[in-house]
DNA sequence: TTGCTCCTCACGTCACGTGAGGTGGC
DNA sequence: TTGCTCCTCACGTCACGTGAGGTGGC
């Protein structure tokens, strides 16, 4: 019967002369015989053993869970489980990443669209992410109101056109400029803008944000903080005040 | 202007009071102010810097490299460096999961198949599995030689059949058994098993293999080491004597 | 005898968690 | 005064890696 050193051991499993002593102190696998000066001689039975480890470790068992396994008198039921358990860890693992993925990427994004980086900028960041979500939600109550209005308005201006009958297209246009207050009102109420240079949330009042220079996401307005006259990331508002 | 505490700043951002702790003596975030009883108290700018560490931590950033990101003369530059490498190291993350993954699966299949299962077991599991793209070489190489052939024998024994002519076929039908022989003694050769009872790699005569009762990847074979007869997995062949 | 391998401490990694025992501050 | 919070050691987690200083075995 060969017996194999702790360096041979390790050259066929792939890993350190460190890792087989390890994997003795943990008594996971310990050798099947010592020589008199205290050496660890490991027999070929040992040596399948540190394969399997070796193997179950890659698909990232812990190194109880694996002890575990190899004391259990059903161990077929037992590695049932822990697959299934190993098979979440990892499905939850790759799910995280894949979120810490797209932030990364929203972030990446955001970041182009900036002249004057500081690493405060990252809060700014982070504070528009946060509000994202309710910032959409307010959008689509805009949208979700404001187009069966626009299409209601295109509807009756057909139906005035076409039958000279142009009593309802003239509700569709007091609706529609009714509701175009309330929702500019609505929308005004739930904004707020973070300045780029002081990295301040702030409200500015209606008339300066309504002829203001825009993109999609920001708007050219001064920083009643820093007085600064920059574009400023739109955000969800939660509970400034308007001080200028 | 007002204060925090470790414990304010701590459920601020919705984290433990140790971490905080642990923050201020890796440098990362060092409290602004110290009471003379040695309290740590943190302003405003303290509290939004926490708020950017927390953001960077969540997306698995390390304490070092945020640390460099603020300490940093031109943060912008390198933020989209440190953004880039996360990205790299979640994607091999997600792969290396996902690899897991599929290891798993099949791992879970092939224990479905065995019904006196020891941990063992495992062993043969990553013996088939490491050796798997090689079985699958000589099973494409037997398929890309033999479906030729046979579409040969077919169509001249068509030829035969329509016009009479039946040189082809004869032909066809003598490459094909010339074929069969050699591509039987390949087979044969890169061929081994796995008893499920001793564990042991072993190759059979050939006609054992040939006439033995067979699952797509089984075989009902005595295993010449513990003379126990079962369906022996079949695998890729690493230089297994024919020893019975 | 000379290298090479192996041995055992013992500390380091990474980002904290968990007590223990003591104290500040309202 | 009484709780509550906070403080600093100091050790634990997880699976090893990395020396240091010494020794076995060919």
């Amino acid at each position: 019967m060969s017996k194999y050193t702790t360096g041979e051991i390790a050259k066929l499993c792939g890993v350190t002369v460190r890792t087989v002593q390890y994997y003795d102190t943990r008594g996971v696998l310990v050798p099947s015989e010592l020589t008199e000066g205290g050496r660890r001689l490991y027999s070929e039975e040992d040596l399948q053993k540190m394969k399997i480890i070796c193997f179950l470790r890659g698909l990232d068992f812990s190194i109880d869970n694996i002890a575990v396994l190899f004391k259990e008198e059903n161990p077929d039921k037992v590695i049932a489980l822990l697959i299934e358990q190993q098979e979440q860890t990892l499905r939850r693992e790759i799910d995280e990443r894949q979120k810490k993925l797209a932030t990364l990427s929203e972030v990446s994004d955001y970041l182009k669209g900036i002249n004057n980086f500081s690493v405060e900028s990252i809060g700014d960041i982070a504070r528009v992410m946060e509000n994202k979500k309710k910032l959409r939600k307010v959008r689509i109550i805009m949208l979700s109101i404001g187009i069966p209005l626009e299409i209601a308005e295109v509807g009756t201006f057909i139906i005035g056109i076409s039958q000279g009958f142009w009593i309802p297209f003239i509700i569709a246009m007091v609706l529609l400029i009714i509701f175009a207050v309330i929702l500019s009102k609505y929308y005004y109420d739930n904004i707020a803008y973070i300045c780029p240079e002081c990295h301040k949330v702030f409200r500015s009042s209606f008339r300066k944000i309504f002829f203001a220079n825009h993109t999609p996401n920001t708007r050219k307005l001064a920083c009643p903080h820093c007085n600064k006259k920059s574009f400023c990331v739109e955000t969800y508002n939660e509970g400034v005040e308007v001080s200028a």
